[in-house]
DNA sequence: CTGAAAGCGCTTACAG
DNA sequence: CTGAAAGCGCTTACAG
């Protein structure tokens, strides 16, 4: 099957018809006769014709393209599984992606990148970049003037004209917090991500709100700044030990910073869960091969990748019927809720620490 | 700074010239007056004009776009590594990348999805598909009618254009095996990858020559069949330590199994590594958090995806300037050599296991 | 240094 | 059911 560069021109000569009628069969259009339009096809299929999808764009104004901007930190579980979520939604969906990956979260310039974009034509933006301090800022300002659908994912800073699709990481703060306190945890410490990451701020907020709500303590020896790495989680502990010897239960804000706990917990002779519950956020394909096997919560970010194609779709579709651009609406918020997998690293719903420290059935 | 889709004929209509004048303007040409010059550079920056790729790639037969297919898994690390490489390289040569991921790794048919890069116009392709059984076959039957250069990444089967830029996974193995017996290992188990990959046989056929080279045993029993995931790792080790109670060393064939295997250990009272030693390889970002720190082998993944950009980004000027389709000359083959990173889960080099299964100085 | 003409490979009305 | 004409937004020779 050769893949000659032809055009439809040759394609027309070979079936001796118009170039219009090859393009009708192209694109599957009824009014052919059917002894043509098989003719067309067979011809199509053993020169190996393929349309110049420059040319037709050109003419058409749409180019099946979505432009993916994406946190360049692919080997963090979140941006990786979005994406992975986007990519498969928009190949079923008929889109090709143009990635682009940011590396500098905070500081990097978007208005070349939307300049790049636009000049490549694309049909729609997934603005999949992680929100940190204020980098959504943009979106604010060039809202009005943007040519495409626009579609943040995670987060919701700014002002994208389809709004914003994400996980609820309130909810994943009170989920994990909560888990701690029915496993009869009092004094409960959290390892953050970075500060200025909305993830890290929801998630802390969850687990604010959810000690307040409990009459629990909640003083700032609790809190260790951790910056999603593996290390970081283990001086957090360190850290929160030295602050609140009484610690009892660890929040870690994701799996590999809950790594670096249950490390730190081995090095101090600490038992997991029996002296120390551990939960992480994430559900890493090692977590459950930790020591000891990590309680995590999961997060359905390949269904939030594959929601925003599918919204970013509709309102393609949507556009070019309206023939006009599309209206900045209410904003909507769509957020997605998380999981909790129970596994060995926290103690059992129902039980609690007596003063001697060993496990006793609560109430 | 509004993103009106202007055309090039409304900016010179701006600037009271003709459109080729602000085509060489855009293109950077030094043949227009600089007053001139300024004046529609200005205009450019105040609309915020930005070309459309579209027309400018149908008369160029150019479209700085990279056709990048990748393994689906961007869980696995070296398929992500590879990627955010040659991802960070293409927007440093002026590319962007057309992002198309494959999830079936042996079944899929590539027909179509070359047909749609060929579609897109794309300047090159690079192929960065881990070789499994024969899924690089196809590149034997299309090599001649390939319109584009085509780059492999990883492997060495099938007939690209341009050869294939991978990692020396034999010398992982002859790596991984040597460090072990330094350790003083006398029964060295191998739990591989999935049988039908390349990076599997390759790295288990550097364990075997070497355990050859030593004069040491190379049963069966050694061997143990994994799929990458934890958990096979940590059946693997049950397996070896069932068919050859003797084992003393591991070489898993990354670092997600060897993560299993420290597990297994754990659970079956082995002290790693005094009554087994442990190595992995990728040097995930996890591995020296593991229990204890996991020695293993990096590869250095990103220098293969930004080396593959390059190669393709010299093919594509050359072949433009020679105005033909790329030679086939001898296909390249080009490895890149792995570094061994020694932590705390093998045995110091120089010390045995003496009978009583305590460590020993050797020789 | 600048512009008029032709063309890249398609599709979109419009005729017939 | 099929085709001649015009146009999408650029760039490439070619004049001047």
């Amino acid at each position: 099957m050769p893949h000659a560069r032809l055009t439809i021109k040759q394609v027309a000569e070979a079936a001796g018809v118009s170039t219009q009628t090859v393009s009708r069969v192209i694109n599957n259009r009824p009014d052919v006769a059917p002894e043509t339009f098989q003719r067309i096809q067979r011809i199509i299929a053993a020169t190996g014709y393929a349309p110049n999808m420059f040319a037709r764009g050109l003419t058409q104004g749409r180019s099946h393209v979505l432009g993916v901007v994406a946190a360049g930190q692919l080997e963090y579980f979140g941006p990786s599984h979005i994406l992975m979520g986007i990519e498969r939604q928009a190949a079923d969906s008929g889109y090709s992606i143009s990635l682009n990956l940011i590396h500098e979260l905070e500081t990097t310039d978007v208005e070349p990148l939307l300049t790049s974009l636009f000049s490549r034509q694309v049909d729609g933006i997934i603005w999949a970049v992680p929100e940190v301090g204020d980098n959504r800022s943009w979106s604010n300002e060039v809202a009005s003037d943007l040519l495409v659908p626009v579609l943040h994912v995670g987060g919701i800073g700014g002002r994208a004209s389809l709004g914003s699709i994400g996980i609820d990481n309130y909810a994943i703060g009170r989920m994990a917090t909560e888990h701690l306190l029915l496993g009869g945890a009092r004094q409960v410490g959290i390892i953050t991500g970075p500060p200025r990451w909305w993830e890290s701020q929801q998630r802390k907020l969850g687990w604010r709100e959810t000690l307040q709500a409990h009459g629990l303590p909640m003083h700032e020896q609790l809190v260790a700044i951790g910056d999603w790495g593996a290390t970081s989680g283990e001086e957090g502990l360190y850290r929160l030990l030295d602050q609140a010897p009484e610690l009892d239960a660890v929040f870690a804000s994701n799996d590999q910073m809950a790594l670096g706990v249950l490390h730190a917990a081995h090095r101090m002779g600490r038992r997991v869960p029996e002296d120390l519950s551990v939960i992480g956020v994430d559900n890493i394909a090692e977590a459950s091969h930790f020591w000891p096997s990590l309680t995590t919560i999961e997060q359905p970010l390949h269904m939030a990748g594959a929601q925003a194609v599918r919204e970013i779709d509709s309102a393609i579709r949507q556009a070019r019927q309206v023939r006009r651009a599309p209206e900045i609406a209410v904003p909507l918020l769509t957020l997605l809720q998380p999981k909790l997998i129970i596994r060995e690293s926290t103690r059992p719903t129902g039980m609690a620490v007596d003063d001697t420290g060993s496990l006793a059935e609560a109430v």
